[in-house]
DNA sequence: CCTGGAGGCCTATAGCGGTC
DNA sequence: GACCGCTATAGGCCTCCAGG
């Protein structure tokens, strides 16, 4: 959907005298379409203006399609309730410690990328975790609701209720910040940063940890991704756009994806979208000029959209059920940056098609 | 002052439903 | 089935602003 690749010219755009005579015109109409014959002149008005006269001809189709946007923009900006985009002040404990927040979990230590099967049992839990990358793992603080990476795991107990806690020291926090957290409900595998091309992978409905920035401190909650808006990648890497909603405090918000971190369960996505990838490019070595490149990133969108919807949503990991996935996709060291050269100049990796 | 990042605006077009 | 209107969104470009 949308624009094809512009053919190399300069994009079209009305002039501001253009725009004024439009804007009068729809207003005399009150916002209604005028008649074909009205569009025809002024197409005809503009393209034997000094500016554009022997250089560009004013299509109707280009006044008509003006009008129909402006109606829109219009309708919406009148209809749309004001929706509160900013992120307000978190209802949060006055005593919570203000901690520095570990920056994105791989950020901050190196991930020696396990391979191996991780299941502890809660019974042996203390001692198996020994074992383990503690990195693996992000852990709720009951201070502040907020995620953060686990360091060490310290000791394990049984609570009467039969729920197992473990004693857990934060990755870059010191013994004064060591928290009792339930395994069961506030310790879980943890999210990755994702990467420019991995935005493909955050689709809407999604668990997600995202970055929340407040006036006093900044600190990972989890969040709903609403709505995603698909935006062309570019030098600057990733530029779509998603609608979140917190879980703790239900504010709305519209982060970027270096604020999100997905959930290890998205892994299988992309798998299949590399696979998928994998197939167009060798077909594109078949025929470069293939458009129909796009048209299997829909596919494997969709398919990823099925496969969301079969797929138990990621909350809270048993502790006895966490399993590394068998093969990781990105054995780089993750990192919040977004790659600057990702996807540049292989537009058949680019999210170019909505994912709902 | 310059540069680059990020957000927003604008135009073009695809998709869908309604009507004839 | 053709046509039309509405809506959503891709992609290009502009603007703002922070940092060097």
């Amino acid at each position: 959907m949308g624009r094809p690749p512009s053919n190399g010219g300069p994009a079209f755009r009305f002039m501001a005298n253009e725009v004024m005579e439009m804007e009068g015109i729809l207003q005399d109409h009150h916002n209604t379409m005028p008649a074909r014959e009205v569009l025809v002149a002024l197409a005809e008005k503009f393209s034997e203006s000094p500016e554009r006269k022997g250089k560009i001809v004013v299509q109707m189709k280009q006044v008509w399609n003006w009008f129909q946007n402006r109606r829109y923009a219009i309708r919406a900006k009148s209809s749309k309730a004001p929706v509160k985009l900013n992120v307000t002040p978190m209802a949060r404990e006055e005593s919570a410690p203000v901690r520095s927040v570990p920056q994105p979990v791989a950020a901050s230590i190196p991930t020696p990328v396990s391979t191996t099967t991780v299941a502890p049992s809660v019974s042996t839990a203390g001692r198996v975790i020994t074992e383990i990358s503690y990195t693996e793992f992000e852990a709720k603080s009951a201070r502040d609701g907020a995620w953060y990476d686990v360091g060490t795991f310290l000791s394990h107990r049984h609570l009467d209720t039969g729920d197992p806690e473990v004693l857990v020291r934060f990755a870059g926090f010191g013994p004064d910040e060591d928290e009792w957290v339930n395994i069961r409900k506030h310790v879980r595998q943890r999210s990755l940063p994702c990467e420019a091309s991995e935005c493909v992978a955050v689709l809407p409905g999604d668990l997600i940890l995202c970055f929340q920035e407040g006036k006093d401190q900044a600190l990972y909650f989890d969040a709903h991704v609403l709505d995603a808006q698909r935006r062309r990648h570019d030098i600057r890497g990733c530029r779509c756009r998603f609608l979140v909603r917190y879980d703790h405090d239900l504010s709305e918000e519209i982060v970027p994806l270096r604020k999100v971190c997905r959930r290890p369960e998205t892994d299988y996505r992309l798998q299949q979208l590399h696979a998928a990838n994998d197939m167009a490019t060798s077909d594109h070595q078949k025929t470069s000029t293939d458009p129909s490149t796009t048209s299997i990133q829909r596919i494997t969108a969709e398919s990823v959209q099925r496969q969301q919807n079969a797929h138990v949503t990621a909350g809270p990991v048993s502790h006895a059920k966490i399993s590394l996935p068998a093969q990781k996709m990105t054995p780089e060291p993750k990192t919040a940056e977004i790659s600057n050269t990702v996807n540049v100049g292989n537009p058949t990796l680019l999210p170019s098609s909505t994912l709902n």
